[in-house]
DNA sequence: ACAATTGTAAACACCT
DNA sequence: GAGGTGTTTACAATTG
């Protein structure tokens, strides 16, 4: 039942740490994951029949003044524990699957946080909850106690996502700590997760850092994490507002997840059947944003945001680029986004992030993937009058970004040095003061240099606004249809987001312009498919 | 290997 | 003198 038919993990691997992989080769292995996704279903169905016979024999037990039924007893548990070794096997191989593909680049996933591409396939159930929820049917908790906790934390959830206006009682709060508000939240929790302490492994804690999102406050051991657990991250506003932001986050990128999982199905389905034509300009479209935004997905995870550059990513070895073909690779090179930092932070790369995470940004305390520079460019021209002294512009970044509500000193020393430092921003005498404001010739001349030295550059210039179109489109068909206020509902009511699609636009433009310029020698002998995982 | 870009730190000058 | 503003230099990291 659970050894694959087709072919067995080692060999999948194997051909998964293949540079090149033909399309024979994927479509055997998209086979194998949709009937790991099946196993999974039908192993989970049985599951929690098992679960509810269980619960209704431990009922049976109880009520029957504790006359337990031996041989039926024995029965039901040798079958769960073989069972659960099934299950545990067949996360293994998930696992071992999942690694491959994201070591092939297929999926990115943030090293430590498996859950969130197993969610989709486990259908929300993560192997630590399937182990939890198996613990508590088999350990002498009486069904009662299991389901009071589950409906504990279902409540947490629900009413944080849902709740539309934010206040702190809008926590459900476990009724056994009411007295203690700070230890309430963490409570539950730690109840769930007693033995996991025990072995001082806890999701907010690893490395020795504070994992809560734009913490990453150092821990020595795991009582002082303890300590500063209970003592910056109780139950207060700010508390309230990450873990709602979080949660949003979660859920966004659970359905972007799921949605671009299909679609890269049914598209990796379309070239394999058309993978035989030379040229296919739609699909290069769909695979930026479809690629693009699972990868984002992965990343945009605040607890998948590391500050501090300790851990680089696994170095997914850059290829030469082929064909025209636009590539995960290309997409990082997205103008004036930081990319030193989305490469050692983990940061989320693509600039449609930074309006799909609007409010994330404004709440979490994650540094936002853009240059000071764009920064600032942003804030003077999301101004009415185009212009903002040095204290609005501080005011701006404070109002914007959470994570600019630290180290002031710092941030506002880059602020000055970029002002400054590039001729994009002028100063200009007022009667009151000084104000900045932006010369976009200056600001736009900056990023062909990038590029300069490139014959095809100008060529590309006009080339680019052809792709460009039908990028933005497929971006926006993209976030439209996983309900991500992008351009569309967000920018109506909300200029920001307008401004800031604009400067996605802009950024995007740049980025297609350097793509084609790279991608000009292309060589028409290989197919598409070919060509994207020669990239990866 | 090199230049360009970017972020960070710091020194310094000027002004209020 | 303190603090804000603006300029400049130096250095490290990253990228093409």
């Amino acid at each position: 039942m659970m050894t694959p038919q087709v072919i067995t993990p080692q060999q999948m691997q194997q051909i998964l740490q293949q540079q090149v992989l033909t399309p024979q080769q994927l479509q055997v292995l998209l086979q194998q994951q949709q009937a790991l996704m099946l196993q999974q279903q039908q192993l989970q169905e049985f599951y929690k029949k098992q679960q509810e016979q269980l619960q209704l024999q431990l009922l049976q037990q109880q009520h029957a003044g504790k006359q337990p039924k031996e041989p039926q007893q024995q029965q039901v548990a040798t079958q769960q524990l073989a069972f659960q070794q099934q299950l545990l096997q067949m996360q293994q191989l998930q696992q071992q699957h999942l690694l491959s593909l994201q070591r092939q680049g297929l999926l990115t996933i943030q090293p430590g946080q498996p859950t969130l591409p197993l969610q989709p396939l486990a259908q929300g159930m993560i192997p630590t909850e399937l182990q939890q929820l198996w613990k508590e049917v088999t350990s002498s908790h009486t069904a009662e106690e299991a389901a009071s906790n589950n409906h504990s934390s279902l409540d947490l959830s629900t009413t944080c996502v849902s709740s539309s206006a934010p206040s702190k009682t809008s926590l459900i709060i476990n009724p056994h700590a009411s007295t203690n508000g700070q230890l309430s939240v963490h409570t539950p929790k730690r109840e769930s997760l007693s033995h996991e302490e025990h072995s001082h492994s806890h999701p907010l804690y690893g490395h020795g850092v504070c994992k809560w999102p734009g913490c990453e406050a150092v821990c020595e051991d795991f009582q002082s994490f303890l300590k500063h657990l209970n003592s910056e991250h109780a139950l207060d506003d700010r508390s309230t507002a990450q873990c709602r932001v979080q949660m949003q986050v979660v859920q966004q990128l659970e359905l972007q997840l799921a949605k671009d999982k299909e679609r890269l199905q049914a598209m990796m389905t379309h070239l394999h059947v058309k993978s035989t034509e030379p040229k296919a300009t739609p699909q290069p479209l769909n695979l930026v944003s479809s690629v693009t935004l699972s990868k984002t997905a992965s990343e945009a995870s605040p607890q998948s945001l590391p500050h501090t550059p300790t851990t680089p990513t696994a170095p997914i070895t850059p290829v030469t680029q082929g064909p025209s073909v636009i590539t995960t690779t290309s997409m990082h090179n997205v103008g004036p986004i930081r990319r030193r930092y989305s490469d050692k932070y983990n940061v989320p790369i693509s600039s449609a992030d930074i309006a799909q995470n609007q409010e994330f940004y404004k709440n979490a305390e994650v540094r936002p993937p853009f240059t000071y520079a764009s920064l600032i460019r942003q804030a003077i021209l999301e101004s009415p009058e185009k212009q903002l002294t040095l204290n609005e512009i501080y005011n701006w970044f404070t109002r914007m970004f959470a994570y600019f509500r630290r180290n002031a000193a710092t941030w506002k020393n880059a602020v000055r040095h970029n002002l400054s430092l590039h001729k994009c921003f002028v100063r200009v005498e007022n009667v009151k003061g000084a104000v900045w404001t932006v010369d976009e010739l200056e600001f736009q001349k900056r990023r062909p240099q990038k590029i300069s030295g490139n014959p095809s550059l100008i060529k590309n210039i006009q080339t680019s606004h052809t792709y460009c179109t039908p990028l933005n489109a497929a971006l926006q068909a993209s976030m439209a249809e996983n309900s991500i206020p992008l351009y569309t509902t967000a920018s109506m009511g909300n200029p920001t987001l307008g401004n800031l699609a604009n400067a996605m636009r802009e950024e995007l433009n740049g980025a297609m312009e350097h793509t084609n310029s790279n991608g000009s020698d292309s060589s028409p002998g290989r197919s598409p498919m070919q060509a994207m995982f020669r990239c990866l």
